[in-house]
DNA sequence: TTGACTTATATAAAATCTGCATATATGTAA
DNA sequence: TTACATATATGCAGATTTTATATAAGTCAA
């Protein structure tokens, strides 16, 4: 028997398989701490909780793309920097049936969450709340702007917090903090950026000779406007 | 309708759905290089060619219980270290059908894979060869102690150069290397484990002090015995 | 028994990085 | 023109890392 033969035999229906689906974790800093962006459900199960954006895997996609297509009908973005997370397989995750969840996360400017929470009422921005500090883990608990607690659907309280601890690991040896920058920035709102993820304060001259050293950053000589002091020198990430 | 209805009258069967499959990177450090166990594949596609251990998903099985049980099964190991890599999702990554695989990697004591190449003679210790520096990435081939090349099926080759990328990056914050130690070893040995995962010599007294002031290890008071020189003194993994 | 040899272990000097304090610069606004 | 707030620059102490060198402790052979 030859290869061509073998696959034309192989059946594939053998086992009973299981659905696999993508969540996103799409996450930003927003007056100063994390935020993730929400949907509520309304459907069985977890009717009336709150949700990561996801879907199912079609069988014809691969991952990267269904985390794609996800973000765009879901989430109504497009967001150029999307890193697989983890992938949850607990038997009894969803009560569904037996749903494999890859979770997949990117980062965005706060900016592009407001066209995207305009079109869908269904959307939420959700103010995250670490309890631990570090890279300890744990779930974590998410409010609305308005403080109202938001109930997550799932395990995907727990998503949040495995977000939580990859992003503060990479950050200060990759350049992932940029992507939730605009164009252009001040290395104060760096700054403020790190300070909210990491959730704590860090030295200014310090983290400002740190950040000049990498090499990360390219001067614009332009100095931001509208303030009532000093302005400061606009950076942009040199990608090179 | 409440939660219970909804899930009675839930389709699974809507949508046809992939196979999951669970892949090994079994790993070790033989003979001051990287190695890891591979499978001769006895079936198409790919026969003939080397594999990861590996197998499909349980419908009642979580992902983690499927690592384990096919660690036993086909790799007759059981690795106290074991954690999640990555989740591979090309649509063609399998030519018999739609394959979605989460791979697991663990890391062994060299001295456990001979029992598991004695007890099974399509098992292979494949040693690694690392084309590329520090965490760049890309594929990673193969070859048999004997220096043969072992042609990798499927995109098991990305699955290695992932393993060997996420290893290098984790050695110097995590004590990982010591699940690749008998019980007791000298810091020449660690360091020798050290300097084969990342392929760098590294500079002695600075790396001894560092493994000391890490709190990591607990000097035994015995010495190495069978040098023709001054025996180093034995230490021991403090799990605290 | 003794001294050459090899590697382990300890210590010291030099370079680098980090945190903290303080001084100077540069804009707005009264 | 001056008060004010923040940006930017600089100096310094302490900690950490690299590099070099010295000393210790075994084996082995003469």
């Amino acid at each position: 028997m030859d290869e061509r033969e073998f696959l034309e035999a192989y059946d594939a229906e053998r086992f009973e398989r299981p659905s696999v689906a993508v969540d996103l974790l799409l996450m930003s800093v927003v007056e100063g701490g994390l935020a993730a962006l929400l949907v509520r459900r309304d459907e069985h199960p977890g009717l009336g909780k709150w949700a990561l954006p996801g879907g199912f895997v079609g069988i014809d996609e691969s991952l990267d793309a269904a985390a794609r297509r996800v973000m765009a009908a879901k989430a109504h973005m497009n967001a150029p920097y999307v890193e697989q997370l983890y992938t949850f397989g607990a038997v009894d995750r969803d009560p569904r049936t037996r749903v494999i969840s890859v979770a997949y996360f990117a980062l965005l400017p706060a900016a592009l969450f407001a066209s995207a929470l305009e079109a869908d009422r269904d959307l939420m921005l959700g103010r995250l709340f670490v309890p631990w500090k570090g890279e300890a883990g744990g779930p974590v608990a998410a409010r609305s702007p308005g403080g109202e607690a938001l109930p997550l659907a799932f395990d995907h309280d727990e998503m949040l917090g495995l977000a939580v601890r990859r992003l503060r690991g990479k950050l200060d040896y990759s350049p992932v903090a940029f992507a939730l920058l605009p164009e252009t920035f001040t290395l104060r709102a760096l700054q403020d950026v790190h300070e909210a993820i990491l959730g704590t304060k860090l030295n200014k001259p310090a983290f400002r000779r740190r950040m000049l050293d990498r090499g990360w950053l390219k001067a614009t000589g332009e100095r931001e406007s509208g303030t009532s002091f000093r302005p400061a020198e606009l950076y942009r990430h040199k990608s090179s």
